[in-house]
DNA sequence: TCGTTTTTTGACGAATCGTCATATTACTTT
DNA sequence: AAAGTAATATGACGATTCGTCAAAAAACGA
């Protein structure tokens, strides 16, 4: 992302102050915010060099310019700093929602987008994608600033709303009718747990010869489809071709993604 | 479990030897063993007490009786610990398992069986079920030893082959017929991936909108009948009352484990 | 009983955690 | 611009954890 710095040692100190001051913002505040943004992208490196248990606030320091109080300053702990990775992850996802719920097709096609994108998620930032579970383990909720749990708790909300809307259009185009005792808010669950599902085994056993002996492209487009017959959604995977949907997908929206 | 304790300044030392040299082992070589089931028995506790990153040898040697090298002799590293943490884990709802399939009724009650007994040690043991999914992360299996690399292979093929003979057995009896390109291994996959998921996200986002506007008691149940109806596994849900067998096998079956 | 092998012990250095008194910087007022 | 005040940054510190290793103790064999 950004490769300015703030940094009290550094040589730029003050020449990036550009876009500062947009109403409201102090010159500190918005220093301490771009400071934040440095950080976290720095504990996403950490995090993806040295692993989920490897990354510590020790190490923030040391290859930040920062001192330890400074750094205490922005994480109250190294469980705050972990729950910041997964905003971080989850703004993420969000966006890469909002990209794939454009995909010009049928409803159920668009819902495979968003699923499509979720697995994007999963492939190209694993750790990332897993702090979102890791995130919510007691100890770590414990240990998280209120401010971040509110973000959390905000963004979380936002997601949602977002999901139950996908299904809440497909029964109003009449490509799905709830099945008896199924809630709207049932189906935004069982996708989520499906999907997160499919993308957590895939990527922390993907050396487990449960999921090494399947082909982990389709992996996710296979449970999925199972999951959107037994709901009834139409058109129904025999009467459609998917494989297609999710092949378009790639092309059409995150051609440029996958690459990288 | 075991109340024993091999503890070299405790009172009983050498009392209660009656079970050794079954055949080839030693008398150090079973105390070794004891010895390990009673260290792990009390990770589990400490696990559960501190959590995930509250876990350390560190405690482990303070709360057991033997000193950091013995503790070292059986563990070599943290992650190692989990690890046992996790065959013990897995050996416990691979015992579960074989109770479940037993249950009368046909194929998919069987199976909704199996999926109940997951969703039980979930519930009771919410950490240890997670240690499944941590002690697979890359930092972790790095660090375990080859022996329990090895122990936790062996107990995930026999997990693994339990599964495929669940819906091999379902196509053999005519109630499941394999959907296009769909191999029983991916059936095997899929039902892992919805259960794991439902479960994982049911206990780590327990206190997130999502989940706790639903109800926990059926969660799971009502996520898998819409994945094995999408499998078109006879008797569909519209035809049968699952809600009932899920009842059932509680009943007849885990009567006593839900209490505790 | 004595000597050899194996196991156990706990002291140690390195890394990390989170705190806090002090030093520095930024902002305001004159 | 200088002085004063408020906000922020610094790094030393004690506590905890990690994993190692030489020495002590126990177990074993003759």
């Amino acid at each position: 992302m950004s490769l300015d710095s703030n940094c009290p040692h550094g040589g730029l100190k003050g020449l990036l102050d550009k876009s500062l001051a947009k109403i409201g913002l102090s010159k500190s505040e918005q220093k301490k915010i771009n400071r934040e943004e440095e950080l976290v992208d720095l504990a996403v490196t950490i995090l993806n060099e040295h692993g989920f248990s490897g990354l510590s606030l020790e190490k923030l320091t040391a290859q930040s310019c920062y001192s330890k109080g400074t750094i205490y300053n922005h994480f109250t702990s190294k469980e705050d700093c972990l729950s910041a990775l997964c905003i971080r992850a989850v703004s993420s996802i969000l966006g890469l929602f909002k990209r794939a719920i454009v995909f010009d097709g049928n409803t159920r096609e668009k819902v495979v987008a968003v699923h499509y994108a979720y697995q994007l998620y999963a492939r190209l930032e694993p750790t990332l994608f897993m702090t979102v579970l890791s995130s919510k383990a007691p100890g770590v909720r414990e240990k998280t600033s209120a401010e971040r749990t509110q973000i959390m708790d905000t963004l979380e909300f936002e997601i949602n709303n977002f999901s139950d809307a996908m299904f809440t259009s497909a029964v109003a185009d009449g490509s799905l009718i709830l099945p008896d005792n199924i809630s709207i808010e049932t189906l935004t669950f069982s996708n989520w747990a499906m999907s997160f599902g499919t993308n957590a085994l895939a990527a922390s056993a993907k050396d487990a010869k449960a999921v090494n002996r399947l082909d982990p492209n389709t992996l996710l487009l296979q449970n999925i489809n199972l999951l959107h017959d037994g709901m009834n959604w139409h058109p129904l995977s025999k009467d459609w071709d998917y494989q297609n949907t999710w092949r378009r997908v790639e092309e059409e929206i995150f051609s440029d993604d996958v690459q990288s």
